[in-house]
DNA sequence: AGGGGCATGTCTGAAAACGGCCAGCGCCGT
DNA sequence: ACGGCGCTGGCCGTTTTCAGACATGCCCCT
């Protein structure tokens, strides 16, 4: 007997390809490319086109596209944005949250995501919880990458995970971890 | 990603003990006894004693309430309220429907309503629907009996099984089936 | 160098078990 | 003959269980 509380949805085109975003009343909660693997289910559920105006969300959503414009244009790092990441596991929300302290430009190994996160021999676990990002790009799971610099993968597709590291300006994306 | 949007209980007394009452701004969702087996779990979840007064859904358990209390005092047969049975699978949802048209001294075998939802093989699934009822009296799945007679099973009790066809009339609980 | 084993949390798919049944038989006592 | 009683087997949706698969990387062994 659950029911989804609002979840307002509104697709947006980038670069990369249309990506749908998703919010709630506490804030963004899903960003997916169309085509990618793992899609929140419970997110994707009301797919039935939400109207983008009137709506009590309409601010979030709105926030975030602009955001993203200024991201892709070149114009803007960070982003800022109120997130619900109520969704998934105790451990997952652990992950992601040690994803948001990974920089722009910069890049971690899941082995050192691992250990941020106390948890040193979960690595593999990590690369599961990574994979379930529910919010690409604003939850940066792009910038994970093996130890050894190689893309691994990327629920997008590896061609958008470089080339988000690209816009980033990672210089380095075969040897951009810090000791 | 899921929320319980407002679920309101309120535990009410009667005759055959107390239940918990629990309704979503669709309707009543649920009404159940303490000691009964098959809770609906995500029902049963915000236990945490919401209270009475000053809520949205107050009007519907009050209803359900007095409903019930004229029920137990021999002054209503029918009830009359808004229900939520959006819970549970289809299959359950076309069960539970299917109860609702039995009247009061009536009752059905599980085979009848097997056949009445034009699934008349699936007998045995039927009871197994039936048996996680979230509703209980307001939905009469107290009006199903085996095939000949006999009371079979009652998530409450047998004994309140009996005791509620008592209430509402019911002459011959060993053979009271239409042809 | 290169290959194989292992740790770790979660998800997924398949398979098995489980019921609030009922009809068909055989067995028994009238 | 006849009726009741109990066992057996098939029916079917749901729930539970279980075995693998992963967005890895270290260690140990050849």
């Amino acid at each position: 007997m659950k029911f989804d509380t609002s979840i307002v949805q509104a697709v947006f085109d980038t670069p990369l390809g249309p990506v749908t975003l998703a919010a709630t009343d506490r804030g963004l909660a899903g960003l997916w490319f169309a085509d990618q693997r793992h899609l929140p289910a419970a997110l994707a559920q009301p797919l039935l086109a939400a109207p983008w105006p009137h709506n009590p969300h309409h601010a979030v959503l709105q926030q975030a596209a602009e955001q993203l414009r200024q991201y892709f244009a070149g114009k803007r790092r960070h982003f800022d944005l109120p997130l619900d990441v109520s969704g998934g596991t105790v451990f997952q929300q652990t992950v992601w949250q040690a994803l948001l302290t990974i920089e722009p430009g910069h890049t971690l190994s899941y082995s050192a995501v691992s250990q941020q996160i106390g948890n040193p021999t979960a690595v593999r676990a990590v690369g599961a919880a990574i994979g379930r990002n529910p919010i690409s790009i604003v939850v940066p799971c792009h910038r994970v990458l093996g130890r050894n610099g190689s893309l691994t993968g990327y629920a997008g597709g590896l061609a958008r995970k470089e080339a988000l590291l690209r816009i980033e300006g990672t210089t380095t994306p075969v040897a951009g971890q810090q000791p």
